[in-house]
DNA sequence: GTCTATAGAGTGATAGAC
DNA sequence: GTCTATCACTCTATAGAC
């Protein structure tokens, strides 16, 4: 992207391993969370030794940093087509349906985020930011469906916003436990519930 | 209880400081999670060094049972309030509003809930078992709802089950992050949500 | 850019004294 | 019952060769 041609061959093969540790430490903090992954078995899956990950990413932490930083950015990209109330709700219905192929990225926040419960942990302030700002988007498309005289009687767009988060990471551990659950049915049901 | 009268020292001094063990455990695994807390850290706080904790518990996957066991205990005793339907929910938001004030039992179950995804995790199987029996101890209070005729028309005892159960997970995280959230208060938001 | 070798600290568990 | 000492292992991170 930045560069291209024939005589591009060092920094761009360092790119491409650079990627390839952010995804390979995305599965494996996911698999086992940030403690129970070692930057040994990082690097193995990468077919590398662990100092050679650590010429990339100079501290475990960092490396932790890099692919929450990546994964935010990812989002961003994907939901940025700003839909909003309930075409927004409707959307996120669908990224839970998608989720199911992608047990990677769903144990990557789901460990994460209990793991990082933990005042002392890399991630705290991440998670505790992350969860502030999830809660208020959601909160404000919850806003809009009453706007917009599609909520029921009675509904409190902050109330259905925490509920609304906090069935999306019930559900995650759910179906981390027993894939057999069906995360976008039930959370299209309760959407239904919400409904006018 | 089992032994009484001035010359019992030895016995009963060795069940205190299991006890005293196994309080400790609960709090640090919850704090930490499994690999978190070291038998070191535990054992520091109960005054003791760690193969001092050991002669009590032999390994420390055979402590964390112990501690899973008896919380089990204690919940069966205190929940075996037999009660059903609507009177069974509303006694579960008044555990969660009671549970505000026990931070270590939230944090052991929010923690280890997800760290015990991993399949090779030693509470795993426990944790299988127990969101399997929850799920449908809930759904059959939905059930009852139902049959009383409590509850809004189209509601569907499966999926409320599972949502309740996801619903105390999520609030478990966001409260543990943020101590504002009222756990208490958003579930009975959703419980009024799902009467007629 | 990636390696071998190693430092330095922490882990669960055991042996054996008291 | 609880201790000291230690084993065997793993962890993150660094030094320095190639």
């Amino acid at each position: 992207m930045v560069e291209k041609g024939a005589l591009m061959g060092e920094s761009e093969r360092g790119a491409a391993t650079r990627e390839h540790i952010l995804a390979t430490a995305t599965a494996m903090f996911g698999e086992a969370g940030y403690r129970g992954a070692s930057l040994r078995d990082i690097a193995a899956r990468c077919g590398l030794t662990h100092p050679g990950l650590l010429y990339h990413f100079p501290t475990k932490a960092g490396l932790l940093e890099a692919v929450l930083q990546r994964r935010d950015q990812d989002d961003t990209e994907r939901a940025g087509t700003n839909e909003r109330g309930l075409a927004a709700l409707n959307a996120l219905v669908g990224v839970a349906r998608k989720n199911s192929g992608t047990r990677g990225l769903v144990e990557l926040f789901a460990t994460l985020s209990a793991e990082a419960t933990a005042p002392d942990h890399p991630a705290h302030a991440y998670f505790v930011a992350r969860y502030e700002r999830v809660v208020r988007e959601i909160t404000e498309h919850f806003v809009e469906l009453v706007e917009d005289g599609e909520a029921r009687p009675g509904l409190d767009p902050q109330a259905a916003g925490r509920q609304w988060v906090a069935l999306m990471d019930g559900l995650q551990i759910q179906w981390l436990l027993n894939p057999e659950t069906d995360m976008a049915a039930v959370l299209k049901a309760h959407l239904d519930a919400q409904l006018a």
